[in-house]
DNA sequence: TGTTAGCACTCGACGTTTTTGAGTGCTAAC
DNA sequence: GTTAGCACTCAAAAACGTCGAGTGCTAACA
C-alpha cells in the first residue's frame, strides 16, 4: 500500500493530537481538526489502511488511534517542523560564564530539565584527549603526596599518593618542573613507555617515583569518569501517568540514581555520529534497558580539542519532540559561543 | 487512665505485627501472638482503653487498630529491643578504608540503603574547623591561578583565580611558603583580619593578591557545602505502598534529588546533641517538610578533630526502627576504628 | 471510483448495588 | 476480671447496568 499525501497529512495530524492530549484520537477529531475537508468516514477508511500498514493502533475495540513507534519514527523523520522560538529566550536565561565546566553542565541540565519538562542527563567530557595544563605536586606529609592535574577546559583532578621513602622539597620542586616540561600539552593517551623511561632517567634516584605519578594522574582523569554525568528534573517523570504505571517510574528513577547505566547511552550517543548531532531514539531503539518505554533525544556537544560530550532529554513517546529538539539546538548554540570565545 | 504491664505488653504486640504486616491489627490476632493468654474480648477492651490514651487508632470503624505517632514515640522510647545480631556483619562487609574521605562515605550510604532497604543520606563533615594542612597555589596560565586546599581528613579543595597582574614563578613560590608558614594548622575560623594585615605586610607588592587567594580558600572551603550531602537507596521508597500515594513519592525523590532541604535534617540533627547519638524523628516531628509522613533515623558521626557529620535514614513510620538503629550503630563504630586508627 | 451518511456493534469508563468478611462494642454469664 | 456470643459496621471486592466514543460495513450519491 502506498503512503499517499493525505495519508501523510491524517497520520500527522494523528500524532500532534496525541502528543497534546494524551488520548487515542478518532476520526471525527481528525475531520474537524484538518483543513482536508473530509468526513469521518472517509478518515476511518484512511486510519484502517494506516494500521495495516504498522503506524498507528487501537487500544482497544471501540477506541482512537494512537502511533506506534514505527509512527512516530515516521513523524520524527519526516513531520516535524522545528520551530526555534525560544532560542532566543534561552541565549538570555542561560547561565552567565562559569570558570569551572562542571558548574556550566550542571546548570545546563537543570535549565533543560525546567525549560521541557521531561528528565536530562549531561555528561561530562571524555578528557582523555585532554591537554594537561599543569601538573602540580605537593608534599602533604611525610609520607604523603597530592597529585592535582588541570587540564584544558579548566578540569581539575587529583588524587593522594602514599609514598615510601620521604622526599624533602627541593625534590618535589624538581619532579615537578620535569614532569611539566615533558609532559604539559601532551594528552594521557600520548604519554607512552618511551617518554616515561625518559622522564625516569633524568629523575634519577627518584625514578621508582615518577612511575607512580604517573600512575596517579591516569587514574585521577580516568576517576570516576563513567560517573561524571549530571541529571536533573528526574522527578519531571512522575507527570507523565503512562510512565509511572506498575514498577517503570521505579526504575526510571533508579536509573538516574545509579548512573552507570546512562553511560551507554552516551557511549552510543557518540559512536553514532551523525550530520546535525540530534538523535531520537523512540521506545524500543533505546540503547538504556529501563528506557523501553521512553523516547530519548541525544545531542553531542563538541567544546574543541577533543572534549566532546552527551546531552540526553528523557521522557515519554508522546514528548514533544519539536520542542525538544529546538531546545537542545539552543543550548548548543549557546555551549559553541561560550566556549568558542575563549 | 494508667499505663499499665499488660497494657504495655499489648501496645508492643500491636506495634510489632504492624510493623511486620503493614495491615492494621485486630484483637484475635493479638489474642494468639503475644504469650498472655487472653480471649481477643479481653484484648478488646483494652484497645479500646490504649486508643482513649491516644497510642492506637482505627483506620475506620470496623478495622483493627494501627499506632499513632504518639503511639511509634512510646514503642521507640521504651520497648525497642536492640538485637545487634549483624554488627559483627557489617564490620566485614564495610569498605576497605578509603582514602578519600567522600568515597568512603558515598560507600556508607550505599551499604546503608542495601542493608535496610530505605533511603539513605550521608553528609560530609563540616569542615570550617578543620585544620588546613597545606595551601598550594599554581599557575596555570598568564592570567590563572590555581588554588589547591587540603584539610585535615585529605579533603580536597580547589578553585581558579583570575588574575590581573601576571605573576613570575618566584613570586609564586613566595607567596606559596608565606601562606602555609602563617595559615597551615589553623581553622578558616581562626583566620582573622589581623592575620590577613601581617600576611599582607609581608608580601609587599603583592599584598593585593593575598586577600583573593585568602578569599578563595575560604570559599573553596565553603563551596557546595550544603550540597556535600551523597545520598542512595532513594528509590527503596517505592517498596512501601503508603509512601507512594498521591504524589508523595514524587516529593519524597525530589527532595533526594535536590539535596538543599536535607541540609536542614543535618544542621537540626547537628544541633541536638543527645547522648547516644541517635535520634529518631516520627511523621510530624520531622524538620523536613517533605517527610511528614516517613520517619527518620540519624545518627551523629564524629570522626575527632570537630568533623562531626549526619548519617539519616529515612523510611515509612512503620520502619524495623531496631534493624535501622542496630545498622546504624554498627556504621558508626566502623567509622569509629577507621579513622581513630590513623 | 472516491466520498459520505447511516447504522449496528464493541467495549472501556463510570456509577450503583450486592456480597463478603474482618473486626468491633456491648451484654450477660462464668 | 474474663470470656463467649451476637448484632452491627464498613471497606473492599464483585457484579451489574448504563453511557458514549469510536469503529467497520453497507448502500447511496456525485
Amino acid at each position: 500500500m502506498e503512503l499517499t499525501e493525505r495519508k501523510m497529512k491524517i497520520m500527522q495530524a494523528v500524532v500532534r493530537n496525541y502528543l497534546e492530549t494524551g488520548e487515542p484520537v478518532g476520526s471525527r477529531t481528525i475531520s474537524k481538526y484538518t483543513d482536508l475537508n473530509l468526513s469521518s468516514a472517509t478518515i476511518r477508511n484512511e486510519m484502517a489502511d494506516l494500521e495495516e500498514m504498522g503506524y498507528i493502533v487501537q487500544p482497544h475495540t471501540s477506541a482512537g488511534r494512537i502511533p506506534t513507534d514505527m509512527g512516530y519514527r515516521l513523524y520524527v523523520d519526516t513531520m516535524m517542523e522545528s520551530k526555534m522560538r525560544e532560542v532566543e529566550e534561552i541565549k538570555e536565561n542561560l547561565l552567565e560564564k562559569e570558570e569551572r565546566l562542571d558548574q556550566l553542565l550542571k546548570q545546563t541540565a537543570k535549565l533543560l530539565a525546567t525549560n521541557t519538562n521531561y528528565a536530562t542527563m549531561v555528561s561530562a567530557p571524555s578528557i582523555h584527549r585532554n591537554k594537561l595544563k599543569l601538573i602540580q605536586l605537593s608534599k602533604v606529609n611525610k609520607k604523603q603526596l597530592l597529585v592535582v592535574v588541570v587540564v584544558e577546559g579548566n578540569v581539575i583532578k587529583n588524587s593522594i599518593l602514599d609514598v615510601d621513602n620521604e622526599l624533602n622539597e627541593e625534590t618535589v620542586l624538581k619532579l615537578n618542573i620535569l614532569l611539566n616540561t615533558h609532559l604539559n600539552g601532551l594528552t594521557i593517551e600520548e604519554i607512552n613507555l618511551a617518554m616515561i623511561t625518559a622522564i625516569k632517567q633524568q629523575a634519577g634516584v627518584h625514578s621508582d617515583i615518577v612511575a607512580e605519578v604517573i600512575d596517579a594522574i591516569a587514574s585521577a582523569i580516568h576517576e570516576e569518569e563513567d560517573l561524571e554525568i549530571y541529571t536533573s528534573g528526574a522527578t519531571n517523570i512522575f507527570k507523565y501517568p503512562e510512565l509511572v504505571q506498575n514498577d517503570k517510574a521505579s526504575e526510571l528513577i533508579g536509573t538516574f540514581e545509579e548512573k552507570e547505566k546512562l553511560n551507554e547511552l552516551v557511549i552510543k550517543t557518540l559512536a553514532e555520529e551523525e550530520n546535525t548531532g540530534i538523535q531520537v531514539y523512540i521506545g524500543n531503539e533505546s540503547p538504556v534497558e529501563t528506557m523501553r518505554d521512553c523516547s530519548i533525544v541525544t545531542a553531542t556537544y563538541d567544546l574543541g580539542e577533543g572534549m566532546k560530550g552527551t546531552i540526553g532529554i528523557i521522557g515519554p513517546k508522546r514528548m514533544d519532540y519539536d520542542k525538544v529538539v529546538d531546545n537542545l539546538k539552543g543550548v548548543m548554540h549557546q555551549l559553541d559561543s561560550i566556549y568558542k570565545k575563549e
